[in-house]
RNA sequence: GUGAUUGUAGCUCAGUUGGUUAGAGCGCCAGGUUGUGGCCCUGGAGGCCGGGGGUUCGAGUCCCCUCAUUCACCCCA
């Protein structure tokens, strides 16, 4: 046990994983450009305000989960970020990219950070990836991000993966429900848990989601969001539905999905995978219309989005053996060298083919024969390259497959032919 | 923050009712083959038995504390 480890809730990406991760993060990239969304690198800090208003002080995560502090004594406190759509918003606003386009269209992946007790599937400091649909409150916008979610989900070769939906109306029903709720839990307040009696003054709506068996009775007569809603606020959930039938997408209503963050409203989803345990939300958003205004601007902005967790994701993959095929890149050629006398021409030659395209590996170690072949057979070389005195003298190359055992000898132009066409074989196989 | 769980070699794990120099498999290194890997054989390196304290003639083993891990609650990706 070495003396340092890795903080609590973080994790070392070796080789052989960010072979996955790389693999993920190339179809999230292609995916998102093919659906007209353009990456968004923002810091990986704010000022703590930003995520008070934004993410809502009711919520766990700015109540108890922020990893926050102060740069300078006298200085403001800021907070790694805990989410990514509080960060995208203050920069599209502050660099007010409405003034030049009315619709924007931004994707990420990036690494966030919460203070949470680590467990399967969580950690306190994750990746998602997510988008956002800035600028149009139809319902073919929130469609629009959650049919790229799924078709990133669809082409990474996901199965069984379950989208939940709901409607949280807009903030007038929303507030009028929330009167509701708050008559209909009163009078049981000696039956709620302690946290869902905190919920019911700040946010009632969270308790329709507890996972609490005891209270499951209570919430199911529990009046309905759905009651609350006036005709506009049902066609625009209808019409989402809609596209998602249309783009052949299961879906699930369910009147219970309220989702944590204090910023949303209209259409929230989420999606779930059997495949992770306890935490097995793998991605999620919805409509967050309010956002902008929250964060100082103007006027409303109208705005959708999800957010995956890459983690998450990756577990899923695993479980469905899906990242059996992926590897690190492997040389196709290792250079042997005979005796140490002709190290710095082997060197040479190693130059010259990667120069010429050609991934070459040889030992800097000045080790045996035995061990530079045993080192080329553990990197999976495809060719291991003897450079000795017979070659030196006679300017030839013996070229080994280490696969079929076979052995030829080469001039120096038919070696970097052949090897050539070896390298775009490989590429195409 | 609460509960439970597990800490012995790089990895996976043995280790009898407390009893001499703590073991295996895999991996690593070297040799068997001083111009050729994988398979095989032989040898080798590598352990404050998570850390601290206590009980005992004696602790990897028992007790207490602590740190870390994992899982679950809460909540979320």
């Amino acid at each position: 046990m070495s003396q340092y480890q890795a903080v609590k809730g973080t994790k070392d990406i070796f080789p052989e994983e960010s072979a996955q991760w790389k693999y993920v993060e190339s179809v999230v990239h292609t995916l998102a450009s093919l659906y007209g969304f353009n990456e968004i690198r923002i810091p990986v800090f704010e000022y703590t305000e930003l995520f008070q208003r934004g993410i809502g002080s009711t919520t766990d995560i700015v109540g108890k989960e922020m990893f926050s502090f102060q740069p300078d004594p006298q200085g403001r406190s800021v907070t790694l970020r805990p989410e990514m759509t509080a960060g995208v918003m203050r920069a599209v606003l502050q660099h007010n990219l409405f003034s030049s386009a009315p619709v924007h269209k931004l994707y990420y992946i990036g690494e966030l950070f919460r203070k949470e007790r680590p467990q399967a599937g969580r950690q306190r400091q994750f990746s998602q990836f997510g988008a956002e649909l800035l600028g149009v409150s139809s319902p073919a916008a929130v469609a629009e991000v959650i049919t790229l979610m799924m078709h990133v989900f669809e082409s990474l070769g996901l199965k069984g993966l379950k989208l939940r939906i709901n409607t949280l109306g807009n903030t007038e029903e929303r507030f009028r429900y929330r009167e509701a709720l708050q008559a209909y839990f009163a009078p049981f307040n000696e039956v709620l848990d302690d946290a869902s009696k905190d919920r019911l003054e700040k946010n009632p709506l969270r308790i329709l989601d507890s996972k609490n068996p005891a209270l499951k009775e209570l919430i199911a007569g529990a009046p309905r969001l759905y009651d609350f809603l006036n005709d506009a606020s049902l066609q625009d959930f209808e019409k989402v539905l809609f596209y998602l039938s249309e783009r052949h997408i299961p879906y699930e209503i369910d009147h219970r999905l309220v989702r944590g963050l204090d910023y949303y409203c209209h259409t929230a989803f989420e999606v779930t995978s059997s495949e992770l345990g306890a935490q097995d939300a793998i991605g999620g958003g919805g409509r967050y219309d309010s956002l902008a205004r929250e964060l100082g601007s103007s006027s409303d902005v109208p705005a959708s989005g999800f957010a995956v967790g890459m983690e998450r994701l990756l577990i899923t993959m695993e479980k469905q053996g899906l990242l059996a095929s992926l590897n690190h890149p492997v040389p196709l050629v290792f250079v042997v060298v005979q005796q140490q006398e002709l190290a710095d021409h082997a060197l040479a030659i190693a130059w010259r083919l990667r120069k010429a395209g050609i991934s070459t590996e040889m030992d800097l170690a000045a080790r045996s024969m035995k061990a530079q072949m045993r080192e080329a057979n553990r990197m999976k070389a495809a060719y291991a390259l003897f450079i000795g005195a017979n070659e030196y003298t006679t300017g030839s190359y013996s070229l080994k497959n280490l696969v079929s055992s076979e052995q030829q000898i080469f001039s120096l132009e038919a070696l970097l032919e052949f090897l050539h066409e070896s390298a775009t074989k490989e590429v195409v196989d």
